[in-house]
DNA sequence: GCGAAAATTATGTGATCACAAAAAATGTTA
DNA sequence: TAACATTTTTTGTGATCACATAATTTTCGC
C-alpha cells in the first residue's frame, strides 16, 4: 500500500476566463474538486504541488488553499500541513444539524422577497437537476442542487447566512459526494417541487417544512448506501483502494 | 469635513510573541482593533497602509486581510478596495437571529459534555466580566463576553458552529461596541448567573432558554442606546466626527 | 538487519520587485 | 468657477528569492 500523492488526482478543470484573477481561478477550481470527492479525504494538498499541477505560480495557490482553510474546507494541521479532513459521525451529525438550521432559517426570511421571476428560475435549475439525475451525473447533482439552495436563500437582499451555509456545504461536500456516486438513480427523489409550490402559495411554513424535508431526505439516501460507515475516520480498512 | 486615514487611528497592541507568525499576529491585532471598534465603519484599510502602520512587510497584512474578509469582518467592494462594513437595520437584525439560532444550538449540544471543571472556569470567566463591567472598560466586556460563550460552547468536542458563531461575531462586533460603550454601567446586566445555574442543575432547556434571554438582552440594550439609529448606514449627518 | 543520527529535500512564511488597474491630483478649457 | 482630460500616485496581484523548520532519505554503528 503506498500512499497516494497529488499527482495521482485527476482534477476537473475549469476554464479561466480573462476578467477572473487567477487566486479566484484556482480557488473555485480547487473549490469544485473538494465538493465533487475528485480530492479524497486525508490528501496532503501544498503549495508547490498545486501550483505544478495548475501550471500557474505558487502565490494564488496560497492564497485559495488559505481561503479555504478559513472556510474549513481544508485543515491545517500543527505542522502546517494542509490535508482534505476526514469525517466522523459525530462531525456529520453536527453538520447535517447545522444545514437545517441555518437553511430553514435561510428559506424562510428569503421568501418574503420571492418573485415570479425567481420561481421561474428556481424550476429551471429544477429541470437542470433532473437531467442530471436522469444521467447519472452525481457530481451535477450535487453543484445545481447547491444552485438551487443558493438562489432560493439569495433572493432575499439582506441575506447573511449564505456563505455560512456554504461553508457547512463545503465541510460536508466531498463526503456526501462519494455517497451519491454510489445511489441508484431511483433512490434520489426529487424534493424541490414541494418547495416550488410553497412559494407559488407564497406559504412561508411549507417553504420552511419542504426545505427541511429535502435536506432530511438527502440525508437518509447517504445514510442508506451500503458501505458509508466504512468511510469514517477510523475504519480505513473498508474503504477502496487502500 | 476631511475623510479619515488609516494613520489617524490608534489601534490597539497586542504584544508578538516568539511561536507566533507575523501573520496571525497581524490577523488577531486587526481582528480584535475590529471587534473593539477601534476601526469605524467606512474606513479603506490598504496593504501597505497597515504594514507601514504596524512595522511589518505587506505580505503577512495581505494573509491577514484576505482571511478577515473571508470572515466577514472586513468587506472587500468591486475595485477590490477593502474596508469596514457599514451596518444597516436589516444586516443589525439578521446578524442577531443568526446568533440565537447558532448560539443557542451551539449551547444545546454543548450541555452533555460540561464538566465541573467547565462550570468552574466559566465562573471565573464570568467573575472578569463583572470586573470590565465595574470598570466600565467596554472593549474588555466584549472581549471577555465572548471568551464566556466560546468556552461553553467548546465544551462540546464536535463543536463546529464555533467559527461560524465568531463570524457573525465579527460582524457585528465594530457595532454594538460602539453602543456598549455609550451604555451605563448599570443597565448593562449579568445574564450569565443563569446559564451557569442551568449547567450545575443540568438543564439543558433552561441553559438553552438562559443563553437566548442573554443574547436578547444584550441586543436590547444595544436598541436602547440613545442616538443609535444614527449609527446606521445612510445617516452620516448624526455620526459624530463627521 | 536494524535502529539512531546526520544529511538532504520539501514546504510554508516572509520579503522584495514588477506590473496593471484604479484613485487622486494636476492641468486645461469654456 | 466648473467640467473634462491628462498625468501622477497609490494599490492589489503575481512572481521570485531567502530562510527556518518539518519531513524524508541516507549513512553509520552495532
Amino acid at each position: 500500500m503506498k500512499a497516494k500523492k497529488l499527482a495521482d488526482f485527476e482534477l476537473l478543470m475549469l476554464e479561466k476566463s480573462e476578467s477572473l484573477k487567477t487566486n479566484q481561478w484556482v480557488y473555485r477550481l480547487l473549490r469544485t474538486n473538494l465538493l465533487c470527492g475528485k480530492i479524497e479525504p486525508g490528501l496532503p494538498l501544498t503549495i508547490r504541488g498545486l501550483a505544478e499541477a495548475l501550471d500557474v505560480s505558487p502565490m494564488p495557490v496560497r492564497e485559495a488553499l488559505h481561503r479555504l482553510a478559513c472556510e474549513g474546507a481544508v485543515e491545517v494541521k500543527n505542522n502546517r500541513r494542509v490535508i482534505v479532513p476526514q469525517m466522523t459521525v459525530e462531525k456529520f451529525n453536527e453538520l447535517c444539524a447545522l444545514r437545517i438550521l441555518l437553511e430553514s432559517h435561510a428559506a424562510e426570511t428569503a421568501s418574503p422577497y420571492i418573485t415570479e421571476q425567481h420561481i421561474t428560475k428556481l424550476q429551471e435549475i429544477d429541470a437542470r437537476i433532473d437531467l442530471a439525475i436522469e444521467q447519472e451525473d452525481s457530481v451535477n447533482i450535487s453543484l445545481i442542487n447547491q444552485e438551487f439552495h443558493r438562489s432560493l436563500y439569495s433572493a432575499n437582499p439582506f441575506q447573511i447566512s449564505v456563505p455560512l451555509i456554504e461553508s457547512v456545504w463545503l465541510q460536508l461536500g466531498p463526503f456526501s459526494q462519494i455517497a451519491i456516486a454510489k445511489l441508484e438513480k431511483t433512490y434520489i427523489v426529487d424534493r424541490h417541487i414541494e418547495a416550488i409550490n410553497a412559494l407559488k402559495q407564497r406559504n412561508t411554513f411549507a417553504l420552511r417544512r419542504a426545505i427541511e424535508a429535502d435536506i432530511r431526505d438527502g440525508i437518509a439516501s447517504i445514510r442508506s448506501v451500503e458501505g458509508i460507515p466504512g468511510y469514517f475516520e477510523g475504519n480505513t480498512q473498508t474503504q477502496p483502494g487502500g
